[in-house]
DNA sequence: CGTCTATTTGAATGTACTCAAAAGCGGTGG
DNA sequence: CCACCGCTTTTGAGTACATTCAAATAGACG
């Protein structure tokens, strides 16, 4: 039940079974069908969620009530509001599930007992951020520099495991771009090959 | 010299004396004069930068020439090449002073001595990214959902004070348009009132 | 003052968008 | 197993917004 979290956790830092075990006794285990929400942009957000299976999707929506897919999770990725979960203020993404869904999530407070037993795991999780920090800073690159063909041509390249399993609406959103878009640049790729 | 540093670091953890000259005993001091640079994409990264006074931009260039600004750094800032700083691999960003700037800098090994000997130094840097981790997010759903009008009316109402410090052409390449269209938002917004 | 760079303006172009409709696909119930 | 329904994806036509390229103006700095 938690191999995955496990190794996860193991990428990072050093923990023996003592300290592995200490975290463990703080997640707690949820599913989520198809649909339905993790997290509500508007309530509390109190816990970070590790995904065990199955596929969530974090976003927004503007006024106009179009939704902006800020990040995918799948099997052995974290994922939260960071700042409802940071600062304590409501949340701004909704987090919902794409495929039925098995999670570990841990609460803030856990989280906090957690460092102060043991501070290795604060390294773990500056560790996760700073990685996640990076991916952010690569797509905001991508977002500012490249064109809608190129960036389906990223993510082609970089997490084709997304695109054989995530529905075109989402990812077009995902990529800022409209469903239709997405669609004809798709026609227009495989008429070059 | 360090008043500044040391009121950035009290806001996030309880530093005593000892432990706040400790760190500051790894720090480097250094000036750049305008177009100067911190960093040079391709390079090693090996420092993170704090901004004592001045101003920098990071920023990467795309195969056709053109620059596009992640991040700008005032007093009281961090900055650094995160990806390189982290992975050890060649910096993405070049760094560039657009005034006259003064930088405290600490290297990579300088911080995990100062982690080792206070671990609450742990927390200030994990505190620190996860901050910068929620402005990203939020820059991300600016880039995904709005307008180039709206993106610059954001900057005028949470970073004003930018706007009236930073070149335009600057600004334009951290919004991801061209200079030509800001100045054509600005006409516009100006129009308007 | 003169030079160099930044900003503004104009005209033409292009990329992605909206709205609308058709086609495709998946799941459900008879 | 097939027929139907709802949702997703594709296609088409017209439009809007930002871009490119070029030139004029304004500003900064030695």
């Amino acid at each position: 039940m938690h191999e995955l979290i496990h190794k996860n956790i193991l990428k990072y830092i050093d923990a023996n079974d003592e300290e592995f075990l200490f975290f463990t006794s703080k997640l707690e285990k949820l599913h989520l069908k198809k649909k339905e929400k993790l997290i509500v942009a508007g309530e509390n957000c109190k816990h970070l969620a590790f995904v065990n299976s199955g596929c969530l999707r974090a976003f927004i929506s503007d006024e106009q009530g179009t939704e902006h897919i800020i990040q995918f999770a799948v099997e052995n990725y974290w994922i939260s509001d960071l700042y409802g979960f940071l600062t304590g203020n409501p949340a701004i993404y909704t987090i919902e599930a794409i495929e039925n869904t098995d999670v570990l999530k841990i609460s803030r407070d856990s989280l906090e007992d957690v460092f102060r037993r043991y501070p290795k795991f604060e390294r773990f999780f500056r560790l996760l951020i700073e990685r996640s920090h990076v991916n952010l800073q690569q797509r905001i690159i991508s977002s500012l520099s490249d064109s809608a063909e190129k960036k389906y041509l990223n993510l082609f390249e970089k997490q084709a495991f997304l695109i054989s399993r995530i529905p075109q609406k989402y990812l077009a959103s995902y990529l800022g771009i409209t469903a239709e878009s997405l669609s004809r640049i798709k026609k227009k790729m495989f008429k070059k090959e």
